[in-house]
DNA sequence: GTTTAACTGAACGCTCTCGTTCAGTTAGTC
DNA sequence: GACTAACTGAACGAGAGCGTTCAGTTAAAC
């Protein structure tokens, strides 16, 4: 199997690569970013990263990959936490809305969609590995609470994108715009979200 | 007052300038745009388009105020519709959802986030003339109809952002991110923001 | 030790676009 | 017709970054 001759490519360049790649990519946009730039913070030749990774795009396209991959261990809802449905809510309210606002995420959002035009599959890769998995995850938490009567909810599915758009509001747009959105704004718009989610789908 | 001596700037060519650049920049984004292109798409000479500008981002800037401007037309609610709330809503909330998911608005809202990094007074502009002004139009309309008793909303301005955001869901990260969104995946939504957003404020 | 292939550093060709310069033309005002 | 300033076309300088090449070095396998 493993009887290639020769030297051994470094497995930990690659990733030292792939890791200071993420940054600058995610920091400053693709076409802002070197190749050389991203060399001399990996600590790494240039003709290494194409010898790895081919071309600029190949680079970017692995960069996508890993922070996919990392996306994917943030979503887990805990089934049975105690408290009452109104309180489980607007913890996972607020869970959401920290982990969505975060400028990094916000920043990475950017990347990704502007990306999405020149390579659909980028847009593809990370919906499924956020969004959608997130949504996953909710209506499951959803359904549970309907088999315990908690909630009266025909489509999870659908009452799941609810709850996140309601938490979210218009405060996402205010964020991808440049403004801060403060604490007090998020937990208004986050109660009023159980309040109205309560309203429809109280069990 | 107009004792200007010589020949006069060509306030035609300005505005064939700033279409071109308008068309250039919200298809292709600002780095791919090039000046000479814009200059040969508006049957100009590119000395020109500096002598108006100044530069690059001046350009830029142009053609965002100007597409703010058009935008500022859109956002107009009929207060006095007839048929029931339920009705005004549904045909409300379809207006906004074919308004928001067209490809170019998608497209200049990607356009924007990424400039509001370098120019945030950017994201600025385009919220007040965009979201803030359908927030505010929608609001007004909760509180017609909240004081002729078709509604109970207390706070009008945050039911205008839930119903937007419901009607809204989780589509517009799939049209951002690449994805096309379909007339009936649309409308389920819109019919379940109108049910929810009546269990909470029906009046 | 020999072989094979990954890595390095530096240099190079190439293309692209911004922004400028300049001589010459054109469109209005006095 | 004289004046002034906007416009044109073409050329240029300058910088940046991609991707390649090459001679030389290093790390593993046999």
């Amino acid at each position: 199997m493993k009887k290639k001759p020769g030297r051994p490519s470094d497995q930990a360049k690659r990733q030292a690569i792939i890791e200071a790649a993420s940054l600058r990519f995610f920091d400053d946009g693709f076409a802002a970013t070197s190749i050389e730039q991203v060399a001399a913070d990996a600590g790494v030749s240039k003709v290494t990263i194409y010898n790895h990774f081919g071309d600029k795009r190949g680079l970017f396209t692995a960069a996508v990959e890993r922070e996919c991959e990392k996306m994917r261990g943030y979503f887990s809802i805990d089934q049975e936490q105690d408290g009452n449905i109104r309180d489980r809510l607007q913890s996972i309210g607020e869970g959401m809305i920290a982990f969505l606002f975060r400028p990094e995420m916000i920043q990475f959002e950017r990347r990704i969609a502007a990306e999405t035009e020149v390579e659909p599959a980028i847009g593809q890769a990370f919906l499924k590995a956020g969004p959608w998995r997130m949504k996953e995850a909710f209506s499951t938490f959803l359904s549970h609470a309907n088999s315990l009567g908690e909630l009266h909810v025909e489509d999870p599915l659908l009452a799941a994108e609810q709850f996140a758009a309601l938490c979210k509001g218009m405060g996402d747009l205010d964020q991808r715009f440049g403004l801060d959105v403060s604490k007090t704004d998020r937990s208004r718009r986050i109660a009023g979200a159980v309040d109205v989610f309560l309203a429809a789908y109280k069990g």
